[in-house]
DNA sequence: CCGGTATACTTAGCGTTGCAAAATAAATCG
DNA sequence: CGATTTATTTTGCAACGCTAAGTATACCGG
């Protein structure tokens, strides 16, 4: 614990990276576990919620190919999802009319709907997390963990990667 | 962003709560990603190096019941994952002599092994992303990670759960 | 000791992801 | 126009993850 404070120059400890990983490993596994049981509730996936989010993110509606490469997915299983999405209504999918062979993916009315019940829900989940942290602590998480995204987008080489 | 700094006492602001969430989605997805590249490579999945771990964690031993609970899965998800984990010979099963019913699953020198190459591929793949931060940011980050980890663990209410 | 209940797993069955490879269909290039 | 690229879908396969049902063993009251 203490070692890190000799690590000198900016080399980064062994033991810190391994300690780390295992924590990011146990936060990966346990939010995407506490995801799960709130969408569950709505009859959404993580998948689906991260498809609709990303399309609500690019304005209600883009390509299925970009929807692909924005969420880091084959289109093949990007195909699957929008099926089931559009299946249940939560979104609609059009041709493009200048190119043919594009599908394009648009949020319906319901879809936003459902998608905004899921971010309250959420949003009242999470805020009793937050408030075992003072405001600065939590304005520091907030700044980390921006830092800690954009290293990762950067490390994966996305070229415009317009975040989430 | 600076709205953060007027959320008076210690309420949590919505808005805030909102970006923490879609930063928490997005980072659970980006680093599963990043996960399950490293480890494919070894032909493992996420919940198969888990599962190691988690036994490696617990003196290299452990029946599968625990297990399932520790890593929060039903048993017969469990079955699955040790049958896989099994047939490739990471892993033993032996039936308990004291209780006929329960099944240990103990990791094998091999699995030992395959999770140590693991570790270490992940850890110097980790190191780059770490070195974007001081050594004080690393230390704060550890610091709010494993608070937000404790956090986390006491809201789903696992009793001992002893942590991964 | 016996029947009934609880416990520990496994099986069976189903739906969602996720990928690779092949198939389609439309656009584009020479 | 034929050949090649591009955008999606289809197909086929494997791993999760869950519920419900089955199996074997332990335990408990009488």
């Amino acid at each position: 614990m203490l070692a890190t404070a000799f690590s000198g120059a900016n080399g980064v400890d062994d033991l810190d990276v391994a300690r780390f990983e295992e924590m990011i490993a146990l936060l990966v596994w346990r939010q995407r576990r506490r995801f799960a049981q709130t969408l569950s509730a709505l009859g959404l996936t993580m998948p689906q919620f991260l498809t609709l989010m990303v399309i609500q993110a690019h304005g209600g509606s883009l390509p299925i190919g970009s929807l692909a490469e924005a969420t880091e997915q084959c289109s093949a299983t990007m195909t699957g999802i929008v099926d089931r999405l559009a299946s249940t209504g939560l979104v609609r999918r059009q041709r493009d009319p200048n190119d043919r062979r594009s599908v394009r993916v648009t949020l319906t009315a319901e879809g936003e709907a459902l998608l905004e019940r899921a971010r309250a829900e959420r949003v009242e989940r999470t805020r009793q997390l937050l408030a075992h942290f003072t405001p600065e602590e939590r304005a520091d998480i907030m700044r980390y963990l921006e830092r800690y995204l954009n290293v990762l987008a950067e490390e994966s080489e996305e070229p415009t990667s317009a975040a989430i």
